[in-house]
DNA sequence: TAACATTTTATGTCTATACATAAAAACAGA
DNA sequence: TCTGTTTTTATGTATAGACATAAAATGTTA
């Protein structure tokens, strides 16, 4: 047998399959030789080849399917992959020292717009929670979450005054699902109050749900002060 | 040789994997057994686990380390991915209509902030553009835009009537590299106006630069209208 | 004991081959 | 020509075995 470092690694072939589509020796919407032909051409192993091309499909260059073969997407459908980060660790990878602070918690009935939202009963509690998270003391955050007490009872347990909610779901409840959204808002007196912002400033917000298989978990929605930019490289 | 439909496939392994993570049966921060001992418990091969735990990696479950082996994340960093859609995609993707209108074209020199973000040279031509998009004939996205002449000669011969900048490079110039940014802005009065909108109303504003190896295409500045929201599943 | 060299080991990857399967293409009958 | 059936084919996945390699663990020496 052959040894392994004579031959292209799939890595190798992914760069050159994707330098064809680049300089456009595979047109958009044309089909590639099927991988048996280009096992042969990189004088490598259908398998190998096969690595390349799935993982160039996943990454939104080419389309796949069996029998029809692999084609070059037009308009390439970039993915862009982020990751959700915890607040702390955000503020902590930027080289800023976090500090966290609960302003309110408390246990109530679930208001009604978010028994609709999660799609849950409407006689749950759930526990209401107002914090602070600060990046070298100033306001970094402002984040409002429900917990649905039902599907984390040990919420009620915790008092979440050394603790952000954030950071304590991820260590004790799994989740299977999450929507996550992103908008503009204006702030409100108290937003721009606890932001160190005037009222009416924009306010980047994002939103999230989490479930645990069908059963809603939390929804939290989170207030950056003015100026935050969301970025990703790719 | 065994056939193949007796034992499990690396999506049942992976199935198996993430439920005794999310039932706690592999604690977060512990060590998984080793890729060997689980193709024997699996009785599959190591081929196989491997796919599974390499994918669950990647999804941001589990963390791979040659000789020091395979760990539960504690923090379940998880990746979401969002695509980068072109505009007109993504309206007619929602059942609307969608309609494209320029409003500016012209050739300047390259302004000083634009040549330092794009780190180029500062005596570069660019074409100057800005377009509206709208969704059923409803203000959906005021589009500025920036092109290097240098890098995409044959946008001069083009004048944008018909066709959106976006569309239009993803047809004619590949990329290699992108910068996404999402943030809130205020909308200033131009931007109040082509929005339908009110002056200083929050808007969710998108920032794109592309590069093709290292060479400075575009970069484009997308204001949404109000309301606008950006969501991913997961 | 600290600094360096060696061994061990779990993951990373490749090969060669086989069976599985979706879907296009070819065929057959009415 | 239409409709339903069969064949073909490219991708999808599994297997068994080998070599590659980072990094932890261990051993060695100053």
């Amino acid at each position: 047998m052959a040894t392994q470092r004579d031959n292209m690694s799939y890595k190798d072939i992914k760069r050159v399959v994707l330098d064809r589509i680049q300089k456009r020796i595979w047109a958009p919407d044309s089909l590639l030789p099927s991988e048996i032909e280009l096992a042969d051409e990189f004088s490598s192993t259908r398998t190998t080849v096969n690595r390349a091309l799935r993982e160039l499909a996943e990454e939104g260059f080419l389309e796949r399917k069996r029998k029809a073969g692999t084609r070059v997407l037009n308009a390439p459908l970039r993915k862009a992959q982020f990751t959700i980060p915890q607040v702390g660790d955000e503020i902590i990878e930027a080289g800023r020292t976090y500090r966290y602070s609960l302003v309110k918690r408390e246990v109530i009935d679930i208001p009604s717009w978010l028994s609709a939202t999660l799609a849950t009963g409407s006689e749950q509690s759930v526990l209401y929670l107002e914090c602070m998270h600060f990046a070298d003391n100033t306001p970094f955050q402002f984040e409002v979450r429900w917990i649905v007490v039902d599907s984390a009872p040990a919420a009620l347990d915790t008092d979440f005054t050394q603790i952000g909610p954030g950071a304590w779901l991820a260590q004790e409840l799994p989740f299977t699902d999450l929507e996550v959204s992103f908008s503009a808002s204006q702030a409100d007196r108290q937003i721009a109050e606890f932001l160190d912002a005037r009222e009416g400033d924009p306010i980047f917000t994002t939103q999230r749900t989490t479930w645990l298989r069908a059963q809603p978990v939390t929804h939290a929605r989170l207030y950056f002060a003015p100026g935050y930019k969301m970025t990703t490289r790719l």
